[in-house]
DNA sequence: GCTGAAAGATTGGATGG
DNA sequence: CCATCCAATCTTTCAGC
């Protein structure tokens, strides 16, 4: 994607903090304001930038409770399902996945009773064989940044 | 968390464009801008908003494979495992949970051998028993957003 | 491709309703 | 909690290197 040392840089500096000005960002890398401005339009414009975003914290919003959830659903009707689950208001993560389950979601949630009529939902779709739900009990890390260390490894 | 509708829909733009001025959002919404001035820094104090996030197309920039990974590990060590998978620069979340697995970790990788790598290091931990990875084949939805709809529910 | 200056827009914070 | 205000700061463009 053409992206070099300065790119990186800049893109660090975002995922800490999206809503830093083009001037912070280049004092705090000794470039010119004009550099910062271009290097970010042009990661927005190749792609590699999606959007901004904010971090809600969602235990404070009241929906603390996570879960992972492992759906084993027939095989021609997988895209149509995931479609559905991702169009749940809940619903945070959808991948389409190898080994013991087709489908895994990852969802929020008000309490246990929101939960279980979420799952009796996705039970009920058409083409859903089974799930498994894994109730998150501790969050030890989630967002979705990797280190610059990864990103300029050779 | 004394959070109304208007503070919902802020928080609703911001999801979409966290770099959006005070004023657009002001405009947008239709209220005065030192409204939404103040409505976003209680936000942040009070904690609702965690913070204001870059979302990057890791396909774009070379880390296109994603998986899923359930670890089983020995009770004691739980805390101190999830801790040192958390720091990882590829591991975007690790999750303490109940059911088949004790920790469920979700890491985004170069490529297959990257990937192998990562799970032998896994398997390499002192506690760790054994690990079991979804590779991801495609992703249906992957952000942190709960919409609005459910926000706002009764 | 980078820089820095400049015009116009936006922000932080205070004030008063 | 909301509207208005204004000096300080920022975005965006562009000529010049």
């Amino acid at each position: 994607m053409g992206m070099d040392e300065l790119d990186l840089r800049i893109l660090q500096l975002l995922q800490k903090n999206a809503r830093l000005s083009y001037r912070e960002i280049a004092r705090e890398l000794n470039v010119a304001v004009g550099t910062v401005y271009n290097r970010i339009k042009k990661m927005e414009e190749n792609g590699v930038i999606r959007g901004f975003c904010v971090a809600i914290d969602y235990e404070k919003v009241g929906f603390g409770l996570t879960a992972v959830i492992g759906i084993k659903a027939k095989g021609r009707e997988i895209m149509r399902i995931e479609r559905e689950i991702a169009k749940n208001p809940r619903v945070m993560q959808v991948y389409d996945v190898t080994g013991e389950y087709d489908i895994i979601a990852i969802a929020k949630f008000r309490d246990r009773a929101d939960m279980n009529r979420f799952v009796k939902w996705l039970l009920s779709l058409e083409g859903v064989e089974k799930t498994n739900t894994s109730v998150v009990m501790d969050i030890a890390k989630e967002d979705f940044t990797i280190s610059l260390e990864a990103l300029s490894e050779k």
